[in-house]
RNA sequence: GCCCCCAUCGUCUAGCCCGGUCAGGACGCUGCCCUUUCAAGGCGGUAACACGGGUUCGAAUCCCGUUGGGGGUACCA
């Protein structure tokens, strides 16, 4: 390639010059998922981003669905993104656009482009050019259409269609090389011979991806595209596509995709890809807001927990990694973690009820005993869905007693003894509350000769059927008088039938 | 195969552009403290510049190569 960069045979010259301008509002750009089911991490992470530029630079968030060659465009699927997006806090301006809905202006476009000789019918078929295709393969030559049909006569293109021959509409790429300052990964640059005569228009008449985005971001007046690194090579094509339609060009900007642990891309194989997962997992969206925007991006100042203001004021491209990040779902538990913990308790309560219902607790769900119980293991828990699994001990009483635990606990002489005296005295207690709760069980202890810590295991067996949780005593004050007494008693007899044995 | 890109602890990353602090932080793992248990919290520890050549007084930082990884290579999106 000894045509230097920069001008060429391009139609209207070449791509703008490097703009090292730093990004100002305000933008207009959009978020473009194809409707193949779920929300994928790697989807939010893009729209996260997106959203992250619009509200920092003002403008507009276009949301287009990307539904073009869909069996067909399903609408529940439209509004599972829609939700999806919703949930994870990304806010849109305009749409969802339906890109299957707009098919008749990419058709336009392309006769206006044949029209214009920037395109041209092509009959070769698939399996004509397949064979081409492998040949070069093996040569070691980047396959490039041949342009066999670049330059037919206009009569034999006329006869040929008007015979009913099938006829693809090709787009007459400019030979020259194509190059762009790419928003996160700099300079980047396309040899000419990388570049081929795309199609346009299937022989079907439907309008191709490419076609597609194009048309649609002209119209729509998209002047900054933000996707995955996925759509690095498919840039140039776009490029001339924006230029032989007289409109300017967005500024692009690329992101590195996401990994899975395997350090492959991201499959459902090694865990949980799509934004509804998380959700049912019960992690909270700020934090997968939070988690996704780290994830190739950093502020620079070891900042880590940061609201999505923050991110907002933080947020630059030129701080994003181009190379591509492994997706740790540990660390996002840590995370959800930090934002679960700070919760105040009446928005932890709305939050977690409808994973309590889940978990067959829905008839608790209102009782005070319910929001006591959210408050003792709010600090225990690091997703909604564990704190609904520990929600479930305070709400049963056919509690399953571990029964090794019980045995060690036996080592106390008279303990089936010592708890009933234990239940006696807080039977007979006036004021149900911690601190009586606690002075009469220490009291009890120091008279019989025994560690307060020798009743407490056991009481906490007895109660919650588990060596760990809360500080005992908030657990029985929550757990009120009548439970209480029915808990003891029940595991006194446990305990009596094992030391019988 | 060919084209493009990437490379700092196991993982996310700061540092790189403008060569010169024990290569910093976070998750994880781990020790201690706190404590009736488990968490949470506090204080420590563990662990990285992929490799090989240059350039330089000096390289994680600049250049070349190798290796490894990723993306693309469709009348998919």
């Amino acid at each position: 390639m000894t045509a230097g960069q920069g001008r060429a045979s391009g139609p209207r010259g070449d791509a703008p010059p490097s703009e090292q301008t730093p990004l100002s509002g305000p933008v207009r750009l959009r978020f473009a998922p194809s409707p193949t089911g779920y929300l994928h991490v790697g989807g939010a992470r893009t729209a996260i981003y997106n959203d992250l530029l619009r509200q920092s630079l003002g403008g507009a968030f276009v949301l287009r669905i990307e539904d073009t060659d869909r069996v067909r465009s399903d609408e529940a699927m439209t509004r599972q993104i829609e939700e999806a997006l919703r949930w994870s806090g990304v806010a849109w301006d305009e749409g969802p656009f339906l890109q299957s809905e707009r098919l008749p202006r990419h058709v336009a476009a392309a006769e206006r482009l044949l029209a214009a000789d920037r395109a041209y019918y092509c009959f070769c078929t698939t399996e004509q050019l397949d064979p081409l295709r492998r040949e070069a393969e093996q040569q070691g030559r980047t396959f490039r259409y041949p342009r066999t049909c670049a330059h037919l006569p206009a009569g034999e293109v006329a006869r040929r269609r008007a015979a009913g021959e099938p006829a693809a509409v090709r787009f007459r790429m400019p030979d020259a090389p194509v190059s762009w300052h790419d928003l996160v990964r700099g300079e980047v640059e396309f040899p000419a011979e990388a570049l081929d005569d795309f199609v346009l228009l299937r022989s079907d008449g439907t309008p191709t991806y490419h076609l597609s985005v194009v048309v649609d971001d002209v119209e729509m007046r998209i002047d900054l595209v933000l996707r995955g690194e996925d759509h690095v090579s498919n840039t140039p094509k776009h490029i001339r596509l924006f230029e032989a339609l007289d409109a300017s060009l967005p500024r692009f900007g690329h992101l590195p995709l996401i990994l899975g642990p395997d350090k492959r891309r991201l499959s459902k194989r090694t865990g949980a890809t799509s934004v509804e997962e998380f959700r049912a997992q019960g992690i909270l969206p700020e934090a997968f807001y939070n988690f996704l925007a780290l994830l190739g991006w950093s502020p620079g100042d070891g900042r880590e927990l940061m609201s999505r203001d923050e991110l907002i004021a933080a947020f630059s491209l030129d701080r994003v990694s181009n190379a591509a990040a492994v997706f740790d779902p540990e660390k996002l538990l840590w995370m959800n973690g930090q934002y679960l913990w700070k919760l105040p308790l009446p928005d932890l309560l709305a939050r977690v009820k409808p994973f309590a219902e889940a978990a067959g607790l829905g008839a608790h769900v209102d009782t005070p005993l319910f929001a006591a119980a959210v408050g003792l293991q709010q600090l225990r828990a690091r997703t909604l869905v564990e704190l609904a699994e520990q929600l479930q001990p305070y709400f049963t009483s056919e509690l399953a007693y571990d029964e090794a635990a019980s045995r060690k606990y036996l080592g106390t002489a008279g303990l089936p003894a010592l708890l009933g005296e234990l239940a006696a005295r807080w039977a007979a207690l006036d004021e149900w509350k911690k601190e009586r709760l606690e002075e009469s069980l220490r009291a009890l202890a120091t008279e019989r000769g025994v560690k307060a810590a020798a009743l407490i295991h056991p009481v906490r067996m007895a109660l919650s059927a588990t060596t760990a949780g809360p500080p005992l005593f908030d657990l029985v004050a929550a757990l009120g008088r009548e439970e209480t007494a029915q808990r003891l008693e029940r595991y006194r007899r446990s305990l009596a039938a094992l030391s019988a044995q």
